[in-house]
DNA sequence: TAGGCCATCTGGTCCT
DNA sequence: AGGACCAGATGGCCTA
């Protein structure tokens, strides 16, 4: 696994100790307090403090766009024109698709009818675009710093370090 | 086994 | 009208 970010080891070290004085307590109940019990290492520290677990090679890829391919391997296209049929309404098991707002006069206020074919390329657009934001994610992860040895960072966690790391770049620059 | 994280589906809303 | 964006729901995978 490759050392995300760029700073050396010095550097890096610096960046975690002066985390330790910043107020960032995320999800984690084990925050500054808990340096001294055992947290040896900044590494070991930083790893609590944001609630990381060591996890020796510990790595989930990003799973890669596989195209646009239906569950039985088929491919998805765009609709076809002759396709006028209407996506069945509550389809699934999802009860996430309460009935449309009525009207006075007992019609749905915008309801917008789509086909199956519309509802299918409208699914590929979406894991196209949920693809395309974790690249972003994977691209702001390797210009994180972290430890060689530290399980991938989340999207979450990825966002708040990069947070951290911009305020502690920009308070270095204003402090020189 | 519970909880975290993530991929995916879906409908609603906004914008072009 | 249709694409982009968003948020809620769900299920699978993984780890503690």
């Amino acid at each position: 696994m490759e050392r995300q970010g760029c700073l050396g080891d010095s550097e890096l070290y610096d960046f975690v100790s002066d985390i330790n004085l910043m107020e960032f307590h995320p999800k984690s109940t084990a925050g500054p307090k808990q340096l001294g019990d055992g947290a040896q290492s900044p590494m070991a520290y930083r790893s609590r403090f944001y609630n990381l677990s060591y996890v020796p090679g510990g790595h989930r890829e990003t799973a890669s766009f596989q195209g646009e391919h239906s569950e039985d391997g088929q491919p998805l296209h765009e609709p076809a024109p002759g396709d006028t049929s209407v996506y069945p309404y509550s389809p699934g098991p999802f009860p996430h698709t309460p009935p449309p707002p009525l009207t006075h006069a007992g019609r749905s206020k915008r309801r917008r009818v789509i086909s199956v074919g519309q509802r299918q390329a409208a699914n590929v657009r979406e894991r196209k675009r949920m693809f395309s934001l974790n690249e972003a994610f994977d691209e702001l992860r390797r210009k994180v710093p972290t430890f060689a040895y530290e399980k991938r960072l989340s999207r979450i966690e990825t966002l708040r370090l990069a947070i951290i790391y911009i305020t502690f770049m920009t308070d270095l620059l204003e402090s020189t």
